[in-house]
DNA sequence: TTGACAAATGAACAGTCATTCATTCATATT
DNA sequence: AATATGAATGAATGACTGTTCATTTGTCAA
């Protein structure tokens, strides 16, 4: 087995075993085990715990990037592309509970661990909702007193939170569609009822 | 000192220290020290570790409750309930920087520890805001489509993410008025330019 | 076949901490 | 003053686990 794809099973398991057991309850050894690997070659590919962790995050995040920006790429309406964005990591989100999981896991529990925060995929992600939103105000079809940088934060933390209910799966859930078409009318349009609104 | 004091005691500590370490990286000791307490001392009023913390989370959403209802009570207005409601939670957990930081914690580290999850001051904390949703909706004043399960999820989420970002300051930080009627308007009537939108 | 190098192993190490409990302290009662 | 009761203490325990490294295994060129 070659380098590369030996590092890709432990990023593969490592994925896993965070997802169910969180960072902290995760032993070394559990992933080791997922990955039929001994515990010591992980530390041939990775300099410890923690940079597994942030391994893992960064290139699911980049995954997600890549795949967005491959979406968004033909499309120019602003609108349309905001409900891309929204629909695809719904989608995504749902299809891949384990890294739901580890998107959550990893923005809460390792800041503290931290410094530097800005120059991550992460934020390249979250700056793909915010550049729609500056689109759309040049256009005139988004409200120009919207921030988009408090905005791409309200997305995103609403379809996180919608996220986290589906890895406990509390509530009656509605089908993802139905979820989907909720979260960006509401976006887009808002809670009000509106005297003009007769679109569906 | 009463008992009562020294229970009381230990859940500031505790909120304080788990907030500033997280869970997992907050030791009993830590705590103790911080409450000017024995370690066993602890013992003596929690369980265990994740007992306290559950107790400082329950405590501390049940006193959000008993503000944001007692904000609630005069007001009639679905529309203003929901303004009432942003502002409060956004105000508290400006003003409060460890409970928002709890919160985080709690939500996403233990419920891989906890089944039960129905039954409990959060849920009742965010079914208010499904509760205002509902009564505008029987008003006529909130859009009937929109699903109040789902709408409270992504109000909370997105107050949630903001407080998130508040505890790490990251972002050049916006005036906490102005976020809360970014947060408003985004939710009320959206992001899209309406054309009969003239309302600032 | 041999030797050299790299990759992989997993047992052992070292440190960490939640929890316990024998003992001490504080207070009230007689 | 003597005793009883419960609260508080904090050192000791015991279990856990991230990381290391001496050793083994695999690979390939000469």
């Amino acid at each position: 087995m070659k380098t590369a794809d030996k590092h890709d099973k432990i990023i593969r398991a490592a994925t896993k075993v965070f997802a169910k057991k969180g960072f902290f309850n995760a032993r070394i050894s559990d992933i080791a085990k997922e990955a039929k690997v001994a515990d010591g070659t992980i530390y041939l590919y990775f300099n410890n715990k923690y940079d597994m962790l942030l391994s893992v995050f960064e290139e699911k995040i980049g995954r997600l990037v890549n795949l967005i920006n491959s979406q968004l790429e033909q499309e120019d309406d602003p609108r349309r592309m905001l409900e891309i964005f929204i629909t695809t990591h719904l989608r995504e989100m749902k299809k891949n509970k384990n890294l739901a999981e580890v998107i959550q896991i990893e923005l809460r529990q390792t800041n503290k661990m931290v410094k530097d925060y800005r120059n991550n995929k992460f934020s390249e992600y979250l700056n793909i909702i915010s550049m729609i939103i500056k689109k759309g105000q040049a256009k005139g079809v988004f409200r120009r007193d919207v921030l988009p940088g408090l905005a791409k934060r309200a997305i995103f933390g609403a379809m996180d939170e919608i996220a986290r209910i589906w890895n406990i799966n509390i509530d009656s859930e509605y089908p993802i569609d139905e979820t989907t078409n909720q979260v960006i009318s509401i976006f887009l349009i808002g809670i009000l009822q509106h005297p003009t609104t007769g679109k569906s």
